[in-house]
DNA sequence: TCCGGTTGTAAGCAGCTGCTTACAAAACTA
DNA sequence: TAGTTTTGTAAGCAGCTGCTTACAACCGGA
């Protein structure tokens, strides 16, 4: 149907594929729920491939949380990561930040990727940890970061409202104040 | 070994026991990853009995949070509910709340028990939005509950330090003055 | 033109999953 | 005691899972 004998052969747009399916999934469903052969089928690709070129499911994972983790984290000024975070997350559409979502849907996952997981949590907790004098810092560092990936979840995951389908200033600006206390120089 | 052939025959404490079982593994691993003879196994029990007494693995899911999530939410005042239940996710020991735990663990898996779980949210925030005259009540409800949630992700599953192990009355402190800011009676 | 490596394909394996069935032992009822 | 119902057991099935293998088609360089 689709492809011929012998499609398009082309190695790097078959991994690319691949990242981007896995991603999407990842994001929508989790590890555990995301099977090689959704993620093969939405590629348009054989499933074997997936493993000639990342070797496992869980390194595919891996791959794609370091592909994505780490952009934005980069090139976001710190008083702006909270803020930032929080409305690309609760933006309707565009380039949402689905590294939370990501994160928090395979949370039920042991092993996989736990490592990766916690870098990148320890990323964003250092760089929010620098928005306060106080000798806590990593510790509000963490509280807040904890609120986001709450409010991902409870967002995403569950759809309750009205947190749900709030308008994401007045989301923003209830957060922002309350997250003030913890981190003087936010936003 | 352990069983006679016959063991002692009761009903109600098969059924008490597959609970208790599920209960404990829902809350350590979510309902994806727990499987049905792991619970059997735990309890003790052979596993056909859990379709016998339950129906489905989902059916008992749903009975397990219908039984531990609603009780100390009938047993707690309002403006102790959102204290009470961040401390009791931050004990070390004793009776924990779990329902939380529980809850997020599960939050990859789609349809199961889902409007269970939303039910639960929707009492827990109900009786938080009692805390202030704002007329966004119910989204401040909303995010002060996210809070909790995001907490006890970050803590349970991704055990992130310096969160995982502070010392409970310090974090309290820190969440419930940012917390004021929603919900002006609470504590 | 042939040849070696690369890319893609089809089939299948072993293990686990939720769930069912056929049956035996115990308890209750008469 | 005899018959019925309740409780517990052992075995297995059909489907899915991650992953592997054997092989065909394609490509670039000699």
């Amino acid at each position: 149907m689709t492809a011929q004998p012998g499609r398009r052969r082309d190695a790097a747009a078959t991994r690319a594929a691949l990242l981007d399916a896995a991603a999407a999934l990842f994001a929508e469903r989790g590890f555990d729920r995301t099977t090689v052969r959704d993620i093969a089928g939405q590629a348009e690709v054989n499933q074997a491939l997936l493993f000639r070129y990342f070797g496992s499911k869980e390194a595919l994972f891996e791959a794609v949380v370091a592909r994505n983790g780490r952009e934005h984290l980069a090139t976001t000024p710190p008083e702006r990561l909270f803020s930032a975070s929080l409305r690309g997350m609760l933006a309707p559409e565009g380039p949402r930040n689905r590294t939370l979502e990501t994160y928090l849907r395979s949370s039920g996952s042991d092993g996989v990727g736990a490592t990766l997981r916690q870098e990148i949590g320890e990323e964003y907790a250092r760089v929010l940890a620098t928005l306060t004098d106080a000798p806590d810092a990593g510790l509000r560092a963490d509280l807040a970061l904890a609120w986001l990936m709450g409010i991902a979840l409870v967002r995403e995951v569950t759809g309750k409202e009205p947190l749900a389908s709030a308008d994401p200033e007045h989301v923003s600006e209830l957060v922002l104040t309350a997250v003030r206390t913890l981190l003087e120089r936010s936003e």
